[in-house]
DNA sequence: TCAAAAGTGTTTCCACTACACCCATGA
DNA sequence: TCATGGGTGTAGTGGAAACACTTTTGA
């Protein structure tokens, strides 16, 4: 059974990044055209060789910073390795990918290579590079749900209406801006800043603005069903 | 920046499968004793060298086939990549860990350096090990709220009583046998099997037993909290 | 005074917990 | 008939959705 495997005593290891953000309503990931084959033309994903004294993470960043000047990074985890032998032609190479997300806010400076794709609307992408895309964002939406994800995705203040716009196109369905406050509040999640936005030419009251008290990520819902007992034994 | 960086053109690449099961009210790993330096008579993970045409996947299930007698795992699914330069002394080893979970019926043959160890008493272990087995047990532990993983640990016919010793031990505290049974049954989660068990000598009504519905994990709470409106719009 | 946008009060619903109670068996 | 373990009925609780209503502004 195994006479068929030889062990590979080594193997190239890259490090590729799905960084998405919330603009104008929808949620968009960084992708990169290739100018060579293979698979020229297409897009890919940001990311490259691991380097010799970094691990995965660090590299990542490292990435990023170099080649598309995404220095803003507000939230890095591993997706999964990605390891099918024919991933790539040519030489094999193992990815592990990373969602990494950034503040609505920010417009990182991009090379002329690179560019923002709507992920409901993505251009042909280059081997499984595509794929990664679909899981981050999997990912992402349900970590909207039980931790506080969603402070990686906003400024660092924001009208509830803005965070209402933010977690529907995240999340991909209309949310209640009304609901959405009061989940939030409920989990202590929201701090009002006590600024307040003027209203637009139509009138309407002005808004108040809030931040994330957090700026790390926390699981703010471990048991969906099942909670331990709150005191004494039960059944 | 990156004038410090030595790409790896290539480095070795092993997966490790944290490899759980309950028995006798606790949860337990499977660990091998290694006899040579380094970590000599430390436990470690079982696991190998990334063949040169299998993804990690395949990889981890032929080697446990291969070296433990596993062949009957009921759940495999990634856990991540442990890639810190360190990790292992001498040539750098990156990790693709796996978390593997055996139903409780089972006792597969093991070779004699090798044996399951309470994850609440953990040996010595070798190298990241030791990690890599708290990331299995607290990504078992979640799943245990929001999907059926529960089946993959569960023997194919089982009373409410024995699921539940089932629940406690893998989640850590007393689940109650009521709760389970509706939780489970609002889900459609169980189907009963029509059969019953004889009581023991000190007499009690006959349990019924059943079964899962389903034999591959599913998402059963794919949404804690800000679910899909059900119907029309909202806000 | 009206329209628009923000925010609050309140109702309804449903899942989960907890616990009391009933059922079926052995001795 | 009693002890024992299995199973069901049901009240209470709390979180979330839905929606009506109030507040605050611009015109």
């Amino acid at each position: 059974m195994a006479d068929a495997i030889t062990p590979h005593s080594a193997l190239a290891h890259e490090v590729l990044a799905a960084v998405l953000q919330v603009r104008e309503g929808s949620l968009r990931v960084l992708l990169w055209e290739r100018a060579r084959e293979p698979h020229a033309h297409r897009w890919s994903l940001p990311g490259g060789r691991l380097g010799a004294d970094e691990d995965v993470e660090s590299s990542i960043l490292r990435q990023l910073a170099e080649k598309v000047d995404v220095r803003q990074v507000s939230h890095v985890e591993q997706l999964a390795v990605f390891s099918a032998p024919d991933r790539v032609p040519g030489p094999r190479v193992l990815a592990t990918a990373f969602l990494c997300l950034v503040p609505s806010h920010l417009d990182p400076e991009l090379p002329p290579d690179t560019a923002w794709h709507a992920i409901d609307a993505l251009p042909r992408t280059a081997f499984d590079h595509g794929a990664i895309v679909l899981r981050a964002r999997n990912r992402l939406r349900a970590k909207m749900s039980y931790t506080n994800i969603g402070f990686a995705l906003a400024p660092p203040e924001f009208t509830i209406s803005a965070l209402r716009e933010l977690y529907s196109a995240a999340l991909g369905y209309r949310v209640s801006a009304t609901n959405l406050q009061r989940v939030l509040a409920r989990r202590g999640l929201l701090e009002p800043t006590g600024h307040t936005t003027k209203p637009g030419r139509s009138g309407g009251r002005p808004a108040a603005q809030f931040r994330f008290a957090e700026t790390a990520m926390v699981v703010t819902d471990p048991f969906a069903v099942l909670r331990p007992p709150s005191t004494g034994r039960t059944g």
